[in-house]
DNA sequence: TTTTGCAATATTAGCTAAAATTAGTGTTAT
DNA sequence: ATAACACTAATTTTAGCTAATATTGCAAAA
């Protein structure tokens, strides 16, 4: 199977595929994400090669390649720890992300492109499905999957490339910081509403009235986070 | 030395620093924006042990943390390879950045701060000498490095890290572009002139201008490029 | 007694070199 | 002609070693 490394989205999330080190990767990213392995917690060689089992080339790779996604950083000699969160860097990313996805979902709608609004109908569709499963047997793995899925579907539209690459960047550093909030049920209502209201709007080709609904989604989201105090 | 692998902008530029893998990464990565490593040529560890008298292990890294740019791609068990380029490619990469920068720089100039003002008149006025120099001594890496600075400042009054962090790895994608034409007597004097006015737009707080300017310096550069025929 | 500076020790990161795995290629047998 | 096999060359991984950093304990001064 060949696999492009930088395609992350292409990749097989499951962890099946060829080497360690990339296998590595998404253990790790995965366990950041979630929130296991804490913003500015020193990742130590020594205990990451006995907790994951593997050697260190291919562990140094995994941690290299998370040093760009800015989840990790490293200090020369003093190797890596999970990268801090703050109150202005979230702040950052929102604004960064509000702007570069409102020029990517105006394009993907104004192309008028039958193939994406069938998927954004599907993924929609998918999407509300699996928030409704995930109140009965609260396993998130699949939503989680399908919100990603949502989220790149609306911007995938878009031509370019490199803006469809930095909007995944900036979703997967939000989620870092959403994953912080403790008691989401209240949040769950409000996104699936959020959801199907910028579906609609898509399917009624009103690029604007889609951009302002992704903007407070991502507001409201930004502003519960800020608000449940889980950011030292 | 503390140094953060990420604040690329920060780090020595002549390879003095501590660790193997960062010197080999800037050696590496000099030599793919200079056109040494042609685009698409196959990056075989082996040789490059060889040729950069150094072990496996940071040299992975390097080429890890390289790929994060795009200037190195990755196939699972095929090893790394230096990036193929198009003119798809360049095309995004202009329009990506062309988009950015009109963000970064209308928020600079709108800021309306002394010390930013101060550093475009300075840093213009150290590049045009720099070019002058260049004229006579045909070494073009101080020149090479002002012209970098040079657009670093203009944008350097964004508030937005993240902003900066993407316009600058536009910046490096664009220059493994401009180093292949081999011509580039006729594009100097043309350079300096642009450089020139856009200092002078944003001296006189006209962000459209300024704007404008900026985008037309991209889209002449990029035409060149094109018409160079260095694109196989 | 508390604090400061230094030296010795322990810990950790980073690197080299060699082993193991994988992909690619050519050959042989069916 | 095609499929299976074996061989070669390349990548990936492991394990051991070196160098750098952090910690501890001790002694001397405030």
């Amino acid at each position: 199977m060949e696999v492009n490394i930088s395609d992350e989205g292409l990749v097989n999330k499951d962890c099946l595929i060829g080497t360690r080190a990339s296998s590595i990767y998404y253990e790790l990213k995965q366990d950041i994400l979630s929130g296991r392995l804490k913003p500015g917690s020193k990742l130590r060689l020594n205990s990451l090669k006995d907790d994951y089992n593997i050697g260190s080339s291919p562990l140094r790779e995994a941690l290299n390649r998370l040093t760009a996604n800015g989840m990790v950083c490293q200090l020369e000699n003093k190797g890596f720890r999970v990268s801090p969160i703050s109150i202005d860097e979230l702040d950052d990313i929102v604004k960064t992300r509000c702007m570069l996805e409102e020029v990517a979902l105006r394009q993907s709608i104004n192309k008028n492109d039958d193939a994406y609004y069938e998927r954004i109908i599907l993924l929609t569709f998918r999407l509300s499905r699996a928030e409704r499963d995930y109140k009965i047997n609260t396993c998130s793995s699949l939503r989680d999957d399908l919100h990603k899925d949502f989220h790149q579907a609306i911007l995938s539209g878009c031509e370019s490339k490199l803006l469809i690459k930095y909007c995944l960047s900036l979703y997967e550093q939000t989620l870092r910081y959403s994953n912080l909030i403790i008691n989401e049920k209240c949040r769950q209502d409000q996104e699936e509403k959020d959801h199907q209201a910028i579906c609609d709007a898509i399917l009624n080709r009103n690029a604007d009235e889609a951009i302002q609904l992704l903007r407070s989604h991502y507001q409201i989201t930004k502003d519960l986070i800020i608000k449940s105090d889980n950011l030292i």
